[in-house]
DNA sequence: CAAACAAGTGAATATTGATTCACTTGTTGT
DNA sequence: ACAACAAGTGAATCAATATTCACTTGTTTG
């Protein structure tokens, strides 16, 4: 007999997995999901589109995983924000920022994992971190209701108005600029710092208003 | 020479037009667009596949005329109620249970406007129609808060943030059931009438509370 | 009826990507 | 060096629909 896979081969392997999967991100961050199909993904990380079969058992498969490499990383610091040692009103507002300031700063990035059609396997991973969105939500109104800061209401469904409050009045249709998020979409300008900072400002306020009850 | 178009044979023709139309309409509602295959539309309206191009330059604007059909009744039906002879609050109050009331009652339907994945063609309809939406409320708020009934804000930015959080609650991915908008995502059970009128309420209440200041 | 044109037909074609697979190249251990 | 197997290749194939077009059928007028 002469072969045994070695710490080397796997390791090269695995650093060609690697490849194609932040190949695959970057795609993703400048032209969304549609820009990964899985020739141009083989061109960027410089090997055979037969390859990427090896790593991955089929494209969804890929792009499931990007999709939640990436999301994961938001939902951490939204998280991470409404963890914080403060008043819930605080937290509640420290999560707003964050949603809205990140998605701001990578539009193209916040709209794929927002709202591009994707295909079913990574609309199932959407569909389970949206769920963890408004679960942290959920947590604080709930937390915030108990404490009397927050008037009495349905904390699972307030928790859902407010992801669906948040992210189309970043990305939806209705944003005020998606950096092309799709070429056939007539464009919008994109937003100076302050439109910005206002904008954040105004959904601050209505989240708040919305949950807890006053201004 | 020797032919002229008559009111005969254009009345017929336009009433070929009005079934390709019909029969498609009944595919959306059952199904979404997803469902409006050219083929099938053709099967359902009991002519060829070719006719159908005698009649709409191409699919996309078949189905954007479908789109147009459905959401301009939608819409209407929103801006009735918010032009009621009541307080804004009333008005506001009586927007959100027609557009939560008829997404309910027709959820396929709903989505299918709401969120489906579409053409771009089609996409910019969708676009223009929220512009609509939110531009009711817009209206509604700008005359609320000159009356001082509601606390000032971002009339525009209040507005694109209702009908996201109206769209996400009652048709998103967060949505309670949306009686299989697409086949591969798992089923969630349908709301009992109870529970449609608990959300409603819900919703009344948290728009009421994000743009008017209080309960 | 026959000429002239519109409307209708549906099999063939076009398109757009994902996926496969027979083959080549690289690595390991004897 | 060679056997044995993994990894890599990329042109060919598949799939799912929209779209075309040469042809047939229906309608009107002289």
């Amino acid at each position: 007999m002469a072969y045994r896979p070695t710490e080397q081969t796997q390791s090269k392997k695995a650093g060609t997995r690697e490849r194609i999967l932040k190949e695959a991100r970057l795609l993703v961050m400048q032209g969304g999901f549609a820009a990964a199909a899985v020739a141009q993904v083989a061109r960027q990380s410089d090997i055979a589109t037969g390859t990427i079969y090896r790593h991955f058992p089929s494209k969804a498969e890929l792009v499931a995983e990007v999709f939640r490499h990436a999301t994961e990383f938001e939902l951490a610091a939204v998280i991470k924000a409404t963890l914080q040692d403060e008043s819930c009103r605080a937290r509640l507002l420290a999560a707003v920022e964050t949603f809205a300031d990140r998605a701001l700063r990578a539009p193209r990035l916040a709209y794929a994992l927002i709202a591009e059609p994707v295909d079913p396997l990574v609309e199932k991973e959407r569909l389970s971190y949206r769920f963890a969105y408004a679960e942290a939500f959920e947590d604080l109104i709930n937390e915030a209701m108990a404490a009397g800061e927050f008037v009495p209401q349905n904390a699972s469904i307030s928790a859902a108005a407010l992801v669906g409050m948040l992210s189309e009045s970043l990305v939806g249709p209705l944003a005020p600029q998606v950096e092309s998020y799709d070429e056939q979409i007539t464009q919008r300008e994109a937003l100076t710092e302050e439109e910005k900072r206002a904008l954040i400002e105004n959904l601050k306020a209505l989240a708040l208003r919305s949950v807890a009850g006053a201004l």
